[in-house]
DNA sequence: CCTACGTGCTTCGAATTCGAAGAGCGTGGA
DNA sequence: TCCACGCTCTTCGAATTCGAAGCACGTAGG
């Protein structure tokens, strides 16, 4: 856009376009490859990274939920992926009847360890080939704000109905 | 470099998936406002935010999709729903057959003209309501950076599909 | 003119995604 | 105890997405 839209200069808009296309690119490469080396969509590594990264292995549902940008019935969609091949196990908590229990398994584990040194590697080359050491430190810094404010936003709950407007 | 085996130090890690979390939070947010404000998807705003911004306020299907990050055959169903709506019109190249032009409506500019104002008002919200002036400086220039390398790098044509070989 | 190959777009089938609705467990108040 | 409500997860239908294959046009070489 040529012009100052409505209420952002062209500063903005260059940060955000850049923004919106470099994570997606990123995200579509790392997905590729993901697919190629160990058959995983990046949904799939995104559960089971954060499953080995996790003490003992395994989180509840909502936890991974809440770590993964992604919907309630998407995950439980994946989750039954990774079940039927073994990487995951699934059980009801013992303390919650309600909450269930995921845990990584043996063959999830080595999965993980298999792909991701091409994963990083792929991230290394797209991402932090061009980037010096201040960038990196200011990107991290920057971001990791961004993130917090947007966590911080109530971005899911407080939809008071999509296409209703209350001008009565 | 604590950690050379692994590839990427936590200070990498820490921006990688701030980026990945950054960009989908916003792209999901602003997908959502479309929705309810104009019936759009964030790829169908995309091709008719282009389309306003280009000469005459036309395109063809290659140049959209080199534009936005995204599948031919995915924007070829858009691109119908969004003709079906009558917000743009698509009609053979004069100059190649083979090409598709892409022109905007002026109901299509009617419907970007009311929608923008929300759209970056949200994104300023989520996204440069926590930023400084030399936050903004820096992400845009690094971002920029990252993506001009991103789009350098062969993303998805230089695939030698791994186990496939020329048959005959 | 005719053939071979490259380009631009669409169609097709399969997989993935989402929100809404449904089912089961837990907690607090009467 | 019993009921109402909230939380957690799954199922369901519809929409969207992708890559591969197919179709039509354009260009180069004979």
């Amino acid at each position: 856009m040529s012009e100052p839209a409505a209420g952002l200069n062209s500063e903005q808009l260059g940060a955000y376009f850049a923004l919106i296309e470099v994570g997606s690119l990123l995200q579509y490469a790392v997905d590729e490859h993901l697919r190629a080396d160990g058959d995983l969509s990046y949904v799939q590594f995104q559960i089971l990274a954060r499953l080995v990264d996790a003490p003992d292995g395994r989180l509840r549902m909502t936890d991974l939920a809440d770590g993964v940008v992604y919907s309630r019935s998407g995950l439980t969609y994946q989750a039954g992926l990774l079940d039927k091949r073994g990487l995951i196990t699934r059980a009801p908590s013992a303390d919650d009847e309600r909450s269930v229990m995921v845990t990584v398994t043996g063959a999830g584990r080595e999965l993980v360890a298999r792909v991701l040194p091409g994963h990083v590697e792929r991230v290394r080359e797209l991402l932090f080939a061009s980037m010096t050491e201040a960038d990196l430190a200011g990107l991290g810094s920057i971001l990791g704000r961004v993130r917090d404010h947007m966590r911080a936003v109530p971005p899911r709950s407080a939809k008071p109905r999509a296409g209703r407007k209350r001008t009565g």
